[in-house]
RNA sequence: GCCCGAGUGGCGGAAUGGCAGACGCGACGGACUCAAAAUCCGUUGUCCGAAAGGGCGUGUGGGUUCGAGUCCCACCUCGGGCACCA
């Protein structure tokens, strides 16, 4: 819509104009790569530089979430979170920081095998490819990353060490009395001698060795299940939980997901569903991604209570164990196992018509009807424990198989939906409690009652709940009598499940596992590491009609028979296996990536320990001064991998540690999230998008070509056609520009709309901060002969005090307009003093890397500035002798008057009533009160 | 329904309880130019006023305070997350 400003070729040969500014970076790129500026000294290893070490006291981990390589390559919304770590990292190194900082790439996934499937090119072709753009664009920007630690998930040398992790997973069991993950040969071990028990009470020797497996790989942190999982038929392979909708359709593609038993590999996340919830509290981030990884783990305290009925015990979940007495009947979902046991001949008909509604309806439909409940009796019923009384049992599909034990028992005067199933099936509704303003005739209810109130009803002669007040107590007591009368125990449920870790896709790792003859998993010894994608040009994953459920998941890599049927020697002997022919979720790679940077080329360990501890160690005196428990020290990223990628990088860390590879609880300590660039998009008549950069503006209304369209703010990207290129920015202005306006535009964690009108703000700014350093017309260094004069040396002084402040609270929108509002300054002066000239460079630095460097190198230092101090304010200069005070008559402003700094209280009171237009608007009443704040104002009460 | 956020000029935004609107864009006026662009200088919350000056102003309504954009209560609107979770 806007074109860039054109530089007229009469203009100063030297002015900072797009061009000047695009020759400049380069340069400076160029040479921070050949000189390896940004390399970043290991204390051990091959990456060891003991020398540059020794100037760096103090570490710090800057990390970003790696993104994956798209074949559009960058936009210019991609990067804001970058350009923020790059400011930070820039700016740390400058105050004694040895800071690791680089940027890798999470590039197995769905696009690239897409491509590779319509082109028949190797999606590894095309993926290195993205790579390289991307790249290329980063480095464009000047990012200051250090390339030796780059890596993609897609490297061979890579995924080598994910799938050790995943040996190191699958070979693990959690041992909960020790509540952390031990070796899987520590289980082994205790069976053998006898202090763990086999639940059938057989020695360990007893068992065949097909027993043996069985319990072992039942133990497994990693294991094959044959459970209910989510297949997707348009995509073809299983998914995770978390990669399911609320309306049942899948995260990409939006096809429907059904729930199938199927054998796939899972992740034993939910031994972890506890410490991931209470390590939180370690965590510096915001409170809204802390409670979402609480939702979505979703712990209840409880109890579970057995039920006798005619069909064995009925054992249901209930967080209000103490309302019991109030169970007047129960529901169990419509899979329930009992169901058919409990349903009595009578009921039998409708029994079986309801179920077959409810698996029929399980995706969208199942939402929609949310308001209206819908159930039927089974005839059967079931022993309330605490009443003895026969309760009848009901299915209806709101409640469900897949939480809890799938059955409740059914409070309706102390649980809202049991209450609304109650009144529409006519079903008694007793009160247990006696609410503070209502009655004890539940008829006259609303809504269920919730919350503490005295118990009425609730004593059997052994538990006697009555006249209590606090449901605390009531579920306390209530859980100690259901564990002394064996009715039920103390429960803890989670909403969290076991993670979901296969799919039958091409382009991502292979597992490293065969299976025998009697179909055991095995996995493979160090030595057959890495186990490579095995070439082929049949890359396609078998998909089928979304709809078509009882389709079956077909690995491409199942299709490979001269790759699945291996003959190896797993120690006893050579044998013939098959491998397993799944492979990992996308976000297998990103679980650890951040543990190789530290360590890219190690080929004997996936991090060294001396390394790691160097890097994510705990800090007694962190960055900031705070102790802090280890990790990254920033991770800058988007909100929309608040549970995925954060959940599932935490358990595998998690693990890690367990197994004492590491020394940090957590991998990430302060997490920040970044805004998104908005830009406008544009449709046309037939609600098509149009690309944005066409479309004209005329008196508020817009027009492509010719036609009028409408404006509408989304998301940068590729879908709404709004995309802007970074390359074209860092043409037309230089990347210095792009930078500063990224960063002006607002608070890092704000999203806001991209205006490439505005840019040239930041642009005058540049050339302003150029001009008055260099001669326009010969490029030479051109400073004023004079030094600062005290008005200036203050504002310096000021300013370097409020950057540095804002540089470290990462507001460089707010340090940028010090900078801007300094420079405007020095335009006043008619250019910038020599002794202003290196301070103002290097505030500068971190910003404009490559103009600042340019402007250094004129200033006669042939050192690169990016180790060089950082300004430090003079406190002496941040005081001043006089103080101008805004003097309010109640409250609002009607006089400045300025004293002496030093003039106390009541001298300020004296100047401030005596300052004529004071006078005039007291007319000559006297004041009741008198307000004086010291250096800041002064409030006049009449 | 529940849990997080956020509401400030034409626009993006700034403001340890202390002069609301820093800084940038745009707009308007001027300089340079044959002209335009680029660049430079100035004005720019709004209303009244020729001006000096004054009234009104941070989503709405209350409250605390000498003083509230900022703190408290209630509400409205928008954005995000979760949602028949027992």
């Amino acid at each position: 819509m806007t074109s860039a400003p054109t530089t007229p070729d009469d203009a100063p040969k030297f002015r900072y104009s797009g061009a000047l500014a695009q020759e400049i970076e380069l340069r400076w790129q160029d040479r921070w790569e050949h000189d390896g500026v940004f390399d970043a000294p290991n204390p051990a290893g091959p990456l060891a530089d003991p020398a540059k070490l020794a100037g760096r006291p103090k570490k710090l981990f800057v990390l970003d979430m790696f993104p994956y390589p798209s074949g559009t390559g960058l936009h210019v919304g991609h990067p804001l979170g970058f350009i923020g770590t790059d400011i930070y990292s820039r700016f740390k190194r400058m105050t004694r920081h040895n800071v690791m900082y680089t940027m890798g790439f999470d590039a197995f996934g769905l696009p690239a095998e897409q491509h590779a499937v319509e082109t028949g090119e190797h999606p590894a072709v095309k993926t290195n490819a993205n790579v390289a753009n991307y790249r290329r664009q980063l480095r464009r920007l000047g990012l200051s990353h250090d390339p030796r630690r780059s890596v993609s998930t897609t490297d061979p040398g890579y995924y080598r060490w994910t799938q050790w992790i995943f040996l190191q997973i699958f070979n693990s069991w959690y041992d909960t009395e020790a509540d952390r993950a031990r070796p899987i040969g520590d289980l082994i071990e205790a069976y053998q001698s006898g202090r763990r028990a086999t639940t059938d009470g057989r020695s360990w020797a007893e068992l065949s060795a097909q027993e043996r497996a069985t319990v072992v790989d039942g133990h497994r942190l990693a294991y094959v299940s044959d459970a209910p999982v989510n297949w997707c038929p348009g995509l073809g392979t299983v998914v995770a939980n978390e990669e399911v909708t609320a309306d049942g359709r899948s995260d990409r593609g939006n096809f429907p997901v059904f729930k199938r038993s199927m054998r796939q590999w899972m992740m034993r996340i939910t031994a972890y569903a506890d410490r991931l919830i209470a390590d939180l509290d370690l965590l510096e981030w915001t409170d809204a991604i802390k409670a979402m990884q609480r939702n979505w783990i979703g712990r209840s305290e409880g109890a579970t209570v057995h039920f006798p009925s005619s069909a064995g015990p009925i054992t249901v979940f209930t967080t209000r164990p103490d309302t019991l007495f109030g169970a007047t009947f129960m529901v169990l979902a419509p899979e329930h196992p009992l169901v058919d046991r409990l349903t009595t001949p009578d009921a039998r008909e409708a029994v079986a018509k309801y179920r077959q509604q409810a698996s029929a309806k399980r995706d969208i439909d199942r939402q929609d009807d949310t308001r209206q409940k819908t159930g039927v009796a089974t005839g059967g019923t079931a022993i309330n424990p605490v009443t003895g009384e026969a309760i009848p049992v009901w299915i209806a599909d709101y409640v469900l198989m897949g939480y809890g034990t799938g059955a409740i028992m059914a409070v309706p005067c102390g649980d809202q939906r049991d209450f609304e199933f109650a009144r529409l099936y006519g079903l008694p509704i007793p009160a247990i409690q006696q609410p503070p303003d209502g009655s004890l005739d539940t008829s006259t209810w609303d809504d269920a009652f919730i919350g503490d109130a005295p118990y009425v009803n609730s004593s059997n002669g052994s538990l006697d709940l009555n006249g209590i007040t606090s449901v605390a107590e009531g579920r306390e007591l209530t859980n100690r009598w259901l564990a002394a009368h064996g009715h039920g125990e103390a429960a803890i449920t989670y909403k969290l499940r076991d993670w979901l870790f296969s799919r039958q896709r091409y382009w991502g790792e292979p597992f490293p596992v065969v299976y025998d003859v009697d179909g055991n998993p095995h996995g493979l010894p160090d030595s057959e590491l890495p186990l490579v994608l095995p070439e082929t040009d049949s890359f396609s994953p078998r998909t089928f009609d979304p709809d078509d459920e009882f389709s079956n998941p077909e690995s491409p890599l199942d299709r490979l028979e001269w790759w699945t049927d291996v003959e190896l020697d797993l120690g006893d002997g050579p044998k013939h296996y098959r491998r397993d022919t799944n492979v990992m979720p996308q976000w297998a790679g990103s679980c650890w990536y951040e543990l190789r940077y530290l360590d890219p080329t190690n080929e004997q360990q996936f991090v060294d320990p001396e390394v790691e501890r160097y890097w994510m160690g705990p800090q007694p005196e962190g960055h900031d001064g705070h102790a802090h428990p280890g990790g990254v020290d920033l991770y800058v990223g988007g909100v929309e991998h608040a549970v995925l990628h954060l959940l599932y990088a935490r358990f595998w860390h998690k693990v890690l540690f367990d197994l004492g590879y590491l020394s940090s609880k957590e991998p990430y300590y302060r997490l920040f999230n970044q805004g998104y660039i908005l830009a406008a998009a544009f449709k046309d008549e037939r609600e098509i998008y149009v690309e944005a950069t066409e479309v004209v503006e005329r008196d508020g209304t817009y027009f492509y070509e010719g036609q009028p369209v409408t404006r509408e703010w989304g998301k940068m990207g590729k879908s709404l056609k709004n995309a802007v290129s970074p390359d074209d920015i860092c043409q037309s202005y230089g990347a210095d520009t792009l930078r500063l306006y990224e960063m002006a535009m607002g608070p890092l964690d704000a999203s806001r709309p991209w205006e490439t009108r505005d840019v040239v703000g930041m642009y005058r700014f540049l050339q302003r901060l150029w001009r008055n350093m260099v001669d326009e017309e010969t490029g030479d260094l051109a400073l004023l002969d004079s030094d600062a004069d005290l008005d200036t040396q203050r504002l310096l002084h000021r300013t370097i005090a409020g950057v540095r402040d804002d540089m470290e609270a990462l507001r460089f929108n707010t340090a940028i307009a010090k900078l801007i509002e300094f420079n405007n300054h020095l335009t006043k002066l008619g250019g910038c003093p020599g002794d202003v000239a290196e301070p103002m460079v290097l505030m500068v630095a971190p910003l404009a890397a490559h103009l600042a460097e340019e402007l250094w190198a004129k200033l006669g230092h042939s050192e690169s500035l990016a180790f060089q101090p950082f300004p430090v304010a003079d406190s002496r200069l941040l005081v001043t002798d006089t103080v101008e005070y805004p003097i309010q008559v109640n409250g609002k402003v009607r006089g400045h008057i300025t004293v002496p700094a030093d003039l106390e209280a009541s001298g300020v009171e004296a100047a401030a009533l005596a300052d004529p237009k004071v006078v005039a608007f007291l007319a000559g009443a006297t004041p009741k009160k008198l307000i004086v704040v010291p250096g800041r104002m002064v409030n006049i009460v009449v």
